[in-house]
DNA sequence: GTCGGCGCTGTGAAGGCGCTGAGGACGCCG
DNA sequence: CGGCGTCCTCAGCGCCTTCACAGCGCCGAC
């Protein structure tokens, strides 16, 4: 996320992480697009007035040097040309302030699922469901809680069910990637989830990663 | 476009039709459904309030067949939890009645900007197949299981068929460069690899280094 | 036929990798 | 302030992978 309002920034962050995304802040412009183009990260909430760097023109930048991360756009302008300008410069959502966070989250779901080659609202894979809007998961028409580190992890995995998908991928994505937290985290969290969705469903490819089996 | 108001449609699709776009129109929620599955369209502009069959109804049931057409959704309802149902039905985008036409041509462009994201390449050659993203090995689709040398030198290997590797270049590329490794160690990656794919399938060339028969 | 060198493979050791239980730090709530 | 849940580190363990080594077979040269 790049805003340089402290409150909201802190607000938001608090509010996503709750739901078990990654979340990083930058305050200003420049910090912000090279967040995104060395960071990795699956989207991008960003605010159009910045120090150093209109947000238009961070857009502008990152689709310029080929970089095609999903942004959802901020802003105070609630004018019809505003948005219309934002959305050009390459930006795929715009939300205007004040706005609604439910309705922010709803957008940042249908951003994230934008970006895989299926949108299904509800993901399957085999007899286990996971519904992000309603952050629940099911196994066999049983209801699982999870936490939101084990919801956040299994559903980075069943968006790309049988593919392998190594420990570094997973902590740079589930996890902060402001704070340093060892490829062990990993394993332990696979272990969670094993023990509360069965021991087969996540396979072991060892010296690659883990596999959603499909 | 899915709209039921007549003079609504007409106005957008002579406007849509102006900027260059194709468009068709259907008034009720089936027709739309119908056009949708087999009229090959690049967007749909989807109102919620529909003779027949809803808008929310209408993408759940088009996502459940696997398509994934950008879906532009209209409505009346300028509620939160509207969107948010709206979105989480499997729209990607949300416009609320009355809406600028400027804007709506905004977010239809960002929508067709989002192409289909690129499928994964797997290698072939003969009846040996290998993912580098599922990381799997069939030969013959009988699954073969290697381990992180032996895929790593299977999959240089396959990237180059018919060509003669040398045990140096191999030592360089699959194995790491830094630490010192005795040229046997190849001989004896490609004795598991013969054992586990077939005799016949890596050739060796006496004095040059391996090749992968085609 | 003989000889030298290259490549193949069985054996075994060492260490890496991943799994798990225990427990500390932190935030939240009564 | 104490209890609780979550997150994450740490250390120990067991298994698998990796690789060195050495003996032998095969190939080509003469």
């Amino acid at each position: 996320m790049v805003e340089d309002e402290a409150r909201l920034a802190a607000a938001l962050q608090r509010g996503l992480q709750a739901e078990g995304f990654a979340v990083d802040v930058a305050a200003t412009g420049p910090a912000g697009l090279d967040a995104a183009r060395h960071g990795g990260y699956d989207a991008m909430i960003l605010d159009v007035m910045l120090p150093g760097l209109s947000g238009y023109e961070l857009v502008r930048r990152l689709r310029a040097e080929q970089h095609w991360l999903p942004v959802l756009m901020l802003s105070a302008k609630d004018g019809e040309y505003d948005q219309a300008d934002g959305l050009d410069c390459g930006a795929d959502d715009y939300l205007t302030k004040p706005f609604s966070y439910v309705v922010l989250l709803a957008r940042l779901r249908a951003l994230l699922r934008r970006g895989a080659p299926e949108r299904p609202t509800v993901l399957t894979v085999g007899d286990l469901r996971l519904d992000p809007a309603r952050r629940r998961v099911t196994r066999a028409d049983a209801e699982v809680t999870l936490t939101a580190r084990e919801f956040a992890l299994l559903d980075y995995l069943m968006r790309r069910p049988g593919q392998v998908i190594s420990k570094i991928e997973l902590l740079d994505h589930v996890w902060d990637a402001s704070l340093e937290t060892a490829p062990n985290a990993v394993e332990v969290y696979v272990g969670y989830l094993r023990r509360k969705l069965g021991r087969d469903r996540l396979e072991t490819v060892r010296g690659a990663g883990y596999r959603l089996a499909t």
